[in-house]
DNA sequence: TGCCAGGCCGGGT
DNA sequence: ACCCGGCATGGC
């Protein structure tokens, strides 16, 4: 039996959202332009700060290899290189390359063919890829394909444990499937969620719980 | 100076 | 089904 580790009241949740949105405003996420630049940096965020990937975004776009077919025909050590700066970089290589042959190989190197299924069957496809993860699947879903999911993620999880939201046991399964069913069906909305709880994060809800200016307080259940 | 950042995989229990 | 070590750079 499905058993609840989520503690907020469901009905608080649009409220937090309303409250941050206000508080914050639009972030217009993700920080990258196209789908490909967006997926990419899914990847290279994976357990790292943005300010890391940040650079290495910076250098593949400088030396004009951000695009499928670079990265379909670079050697894998030569994009290893490349993306140094972001921290596992043989793996990220290797992450990259193997999820570029899935576009080709599944979707003749269109990420608009790939976007015209539907978010459960390309849930389970980028689920099944080497070096993608939940979290992963869930930002190239939402953030460069446009689909109806929420993303959790480090903060997302730390926020809510530190207002007493949830237990430590929470999966991360139970908290999305939280966020879905307790907010309007918007993919507008799930993306500036996101968004606006990854700012929170940042700003008020690091090392030191800075609790004093943010807007979440009100909301402290401990 | 050490600790940690927008995870994920594979092997062990 | 969980738990843990490994993967690695750059910022504070």
């Amino acid at each position: 039996m499905s058993q609840t580790n989520i503690l907020l009241r469901p009905g608080k949740l649009h409220d937090i959202y309303n409250t941050l949105f206000q508080a914050i405003g639009p972030r217009g996420w993700w920080p990258g332009e196209t789908p490909l630049e967006i997926a990419i940096g899914a990847i290279l965020t994976q357990n790292t700060s943005w300010k890391n990937v940040d650079k290495a975004i910076t250098t593949l776009k400088q030396k004009n290899w951000l695009s499928l077919e670079k990265l379909r025909d670079v050697p894998e050590a030569e994009l290893a290189d490349a993306i140094r700066s972001s921290g596992y970089f043989n793996q990220k290589a290797k992450k990259t390359k193997i999820f570029i042959r899935y576009i080709y190989e599944r979707y003749n190197g269109s990420l608009e063919k790939m976007a015209e299924r539907s978010v459960e069957k390309l849930r389970e496809e980028l689920l099944a890829i080497y070096g993608i993860g939940p979290e992963t699947a869930d930002s190239i879903l939402l953030y460069a394909l446009g689909k109806q999911t929420f993303v959790v993620d480090a903060y997302t999880r730390r926020i809510f444990l530190r207002h007493g939201w949830m237990t430590e046991k929470a999966t991360y399964e139970e908290i999305r499937q939280f966020f879905l069913t307790h907010l309007p069906r918007d993919i507008q909305l799930y993306n500036e969620f996101h968004a606006l709880l990854v700012f929170v994060g940042n700003r008020f809800c690091r090392r030191k719980p800075i609790c004093d200016r943010c807007p979440l307080k009100k909301y402290l259940t401990t």
